[in-house]
RNA sequence: CGGGGUGUAGCGCAGUCUGGUAGCGCACCUGCUUUGGGAGCAGGGGGUCGGAGGUUCGAAUCCUCUCGCCCCGACCA
C-alpha cells in the first residue's frame, strides 16, 4: 500500500477524553475514531491488526476443533424470555422494537441464540460433542464505557459455545479451549495468565480467566509466585489465618462510649486497638431482604464472594437513607446484638475468637465482650472477605502477589443452565432425555488488540509485535530524489512480491515527519531510503523495538527485511 | 444512578466572571526558502459558539430547560 493513497492520518495532539495509554497512541496512530461514548470506528489501519487476529484466533480455534458459523447480533427478546435473562440481565442490554413494535435486543452474548440453534438441529448423542464459535460484534450498553477498545460498548468478540453428552467431555473441551486461548495470546507475544474466576451474568460452575498483566488493567488478580495459583481477586482465597488473637474466656458484656466513631480506623485510634481487633459490620440490602457481614476490622467484605453465597439475584450496599430504618442502628455503631437483619454471615476472620468488639446498634456506642451464640445468634461462616496482597496461597502457604490485569478472554463450564431452561435435550444410548451440558468460551478481540499496546509501547507510540502489526514493514522515501524514490520503490515492489505487508511512505512530507510518523504506529520494520546513505550505495533498516540502524545494499536490506519477517511471523506457530 | 466538570474550526485550547457580533496553536490551501527525527517566512480558507426557549437595543457570555461528552463513585464478561 501507498501512503499517499491511503486513509491515514495520524494526529499530534491526543483528543482530550482518552485516559490510558492504548487508547491515546490508538487514536493518535488513526487506528480508530470515536463515533460517541463507547462506540468506535475501526479506521482502515486498525481493522488490519484486528482482521490479523481475528485470523490467528480462527486458526487456533479450527486446530481446536471448533467450526465457525455466525449468528445475528439482533435477537428476538423470546428467546431472552426463555432464557430468564429477559428480566435478569438489567440495563446493560440494549432493548430495541422494531417497526411491528416487537421486542428485540442487540445481542451481547449468544447462549440464547445457539442454543435454540443447537436444539433445533441436534437430537442424540452420536451428533455430539459439538463446539461453534463466531467473531462478532456485540453490544453491551456498558453503564460506564471508558478506556477506548477496552471497554467499549460495541465491540467485536470470538464467542463459542460447547455441548455435551457428559461433565468429561466438557472438561476435555474446556481444556482444549485453555490451551487454545494460551497459544493465541502466545502467539500475539502477550503476558499473560489464566486465574480462576467468577461467573458473574453468564452463570455455570467453573471459569478462568485470562488476563494480561498491566498497569492500566481494570481486574485485581492474585497470583501464587510458587505454586501457580492465580484468581480473580472476586474469587481469589487464602489460608485462613488466625494469627492475631488467643481465644480468651468469655466476659462480661460491656458497653463502650465511643463519640463520634464513624469508621472502623475511628474506632480502632479511640480504643487504642489495632482494627484487626475490632469487628467491621457491613449490611447489604439484596432481593432477599437486608443481610449483615461481619468481617474482622483490618479486612475488606468481598461482594461477590457474599452475593454468591447468598444466591441472590441483586445487592449492593444498603443506601445511608434507608440504613437506620433497615438495621435499626445510626451508621457507624451497627452491630449484630439485637439487629434487625434477619441474616448475619461472618467472615473465616472471626471463627473461634471470643469476645468480639462491635457495633452498639445505638449512637456514641460500641459493645465489647460479645461472643457468638450467647449474646447473638451463631453467624453462618464462610469466606466472605477480599484476599491482600501477602497472605498465604490456600495451596502452597506462599505469599500471595497483587497484579492489575486486563481481561482478555474468560472460558466458562455453563453446565446446563440454558439447556434445561430452553430444553435443549439429546436421546442417549438408552433413549432417555437429557439436557445438553455446556461451555462456553469468549475472547476479546479489540481488547487484546488494546492490551497488546498497553504491553508494548514507549514514549515515541506502538511496538507491535509482528503477528498482529498492521503492516509488517514501512518503507520510507526520505527526499524527492529520483534515485532514492525509485530505489525505494523497487524495494516495496520485492517486499510486496514476497508476500511481505509493507507500507510505502511516499507522501510529501519532511523526513522528520515520516520518521516520527513511523515510530507512533509503531510498524516493526522500517526501510529508510535516503540520499545521503545512497550516495555510498547504501539503505538503512532497523527494528522499531531498538530503533538500532543498520545500513546495507539495498538489495541485501530487502533480503534481509524478508527474512526477518518470515522469522518473526514463525515464531510461536 | 449519585457527585463533579465540560461543550467555541478536523485536533488541542483562550474568550464567559464584567453582554457590544469570535480568537490562538496544530492541521489544511497558495507562494518562496528549507529537506535524515513533527521546518521558517508571507498570504489564505474554514466555526448555526451542543440544541431550544427567554432577558436585552444587542447574548459564546445572563436565566430556564434539554442533549452530548468526560472524571470520581456505585456497577460490570
Amino acid at each position: 500500500m501507498r501512503w499517499s493513497n491511503y486513509f491515514l492520518y495520524t494526529l499530534r495532539e491526543v483528543p482530550s477524553d482518552a485516559d490510558v495509554i492504548s487508547q491515546k497512541l490508538m487514536m493518535r496512530a488513526g487506528l480508530i475514531r470515536k463515533v460517541a461514548a463507547g462506540i468506535y470506528n475501526y479506521l482502515p489501519l486498525g481493522l488490519r491488526s484486528i482482521k490479523k487476529l481475528e485470523q490467528i484466533v480462527r486458526e487456533e480455534m479450527n486446530r481446536a476443533g471448533a467450526t465457525e458459523l455466525l449468528m445475528p447480533a439482533i435477537q428476538p427478546a423470546e428467546l431472552w424470555m426463555e432464557s430468564g435473562r429477559w428480566q435478569k440481565y438489567g440495563r446493560e442490554l440494549l432493548r430495541i422494537k422494531d417497526r411491528h413494535d416487537r421486542d428485540f435486543v442487540f445481542g451481547p452474548t449468544h447462549e440464547e441464540v445457539i442454543t435454540e440453534t443447537v436444539r433445533d438441529s441436534i437430537n442424540s448423542y452420536r451428533q455430539l460433542p459439538i463446539n461453534l464459535y463466531q467473531i462478532q460484534t456485540k453490544f453491551r450498553d456498558e453503564v460506564r464505557p471508558r478506556f477506548g477498545l477496552m471497554r467499549g460498548r460495541e465491540f467485536i468478540m470470538k464467542d463459542s459455545y460447547s455441548f455435551h453428552t457428559t461433565r468429561e467431555s466438557l472438561d476435555q473441551t474446556y481444556e482444549a479451549m485453555r490451551k487454545a486461548y494460551s497459544r493465541i495470546f502466545n502467539r500475539c507475544a502477550l503476558d499473560h495468565v489464566p486465574v480462576e474466576a467468577d461467573t458473574g451474568n453468564i452463570g455455570g460452575s467453573a471459569s478462568h480467566e485470562f488476563m494480561v498483566l498491566a498497569q492500566s488493567g481494570e481486574d485485581a488478580v492474585v497470583s501464587c509466585p510458587h505454586c501457580k495459583y492465580g484468581a480473580n481477586i472476586e474469587k481469589a482465597t487464602s489460608k485462613f489465618f488466625d494469627d492475631e488473637t488467643e481465644p480468651a474466656p468469655a466476659a462480661a458484656v460491656e458497653d463502650i462510649h465511643t463519640p463520634g466513631t464513624k469508621t472502623i480506623d475511628d474506632v480502632g485510634r479511640f480504643l487504642g486497638k489495632p482494627t484487626s481487633q475490632l469487628v467491621k459490620t457491613l449490611v447489604f440490602d439484596t432481593d432477599l431482604g437486608p443481610v449483615m457481614v461481619l468481617v474482622r476490622g483490618d479486612r475488606e467484605g468481598n461482594e461477590v464472594k457474599i452475593k454468591n453465597h447468598l444466591g441472590a439475584q441483586w445487592m449492593e450496599m444498603l443506601p445511608d437513607t434507608r440504613f437506620e430504618e433497615a438495621t435499626g442502628a445510626p451508621i457507624g455503631y451497627c452491630g449484630p446484638v439485637g439487629t434487625k437483619c434477619a441474616r448475619v454471615l461472618a467472615d473465616y476472620s472471626l471463627r473461634g475468637r471470643s469476645n468480639w468488639i462491635v457495633g452498639g446498634n445505638r449512637r456514641d456506642t460500641h459493645t465489647a465482650n460479645v461472643n457468638p451464640g450467647r449474646d447473638f445468634p451463631e453467624p453462618e461462616y464462610g469466606d466472605f472477605s477480599t484476599v491482600f496482597a501477602g497472605d498465604p496461597c490456600p495451596r502452597c502457604g506462599t505469599p500471595l502477589e497483587l497484579y492489575r490485569g486486563i481481561e482478555v478472554g474468560h472460558i466458562f463450564k455453563l453446565g446446563t443452565k440454558y439447556s434445561e431452561s430452553m430444553n435443549c435435550v439429546f436421546l442417549d444410548e438408552g433413549g432417555e432425555r437429557k439436557p445438553m451440558i455446556m461451555g462456553c468460551y469468549g475472547l476479546g478481540i479489540g481488547r487484546t488488540v488494546a492490551a497488546a499496546i498497553e504491553q508494548s509501547h514507549d514514549d515515541d507510540g506502538i511496538i507491535w509485535p509482528m503477528p498482529i502489526a498492521p503492516y509488517e514493514v514501512v518503507v520510507t522515501v526520505v527526499g524527492k530524489d529520483e534515485n532514492v524514490v525509485r530505489t525505494a520503490n523497487e524495494i516495496y515492489e520485492k517486499l510486496l512480491a514476497a508476500g511481505i505487508e509493507v507500507l510505502l511512505d511516499d507522501r510529501d512530507e519532511r523526513p522528520g515527519v515520516k520518521f516520527k510518523d513511523a515510530d507512533l504506529i509503531g510498524f516493526p520494520l522500517r526501510i529508510a531510503v535516503g540520499a545521503k546513505s545512497l550516495a555510498g550505495g547504501n539503505v538503512e533498516w532497523s527494528w522499531r523495538r531498538d530503533r538500532a540502524k543498520q545500513l546495507d545494499a539495498p538489495d541485501a536490506v530487502t533480503a534481509r527485511v524478508i527474512d526477518e519477517v518470515k522469522a518473526a511471523r514463525s515464531q510461536g506457530l
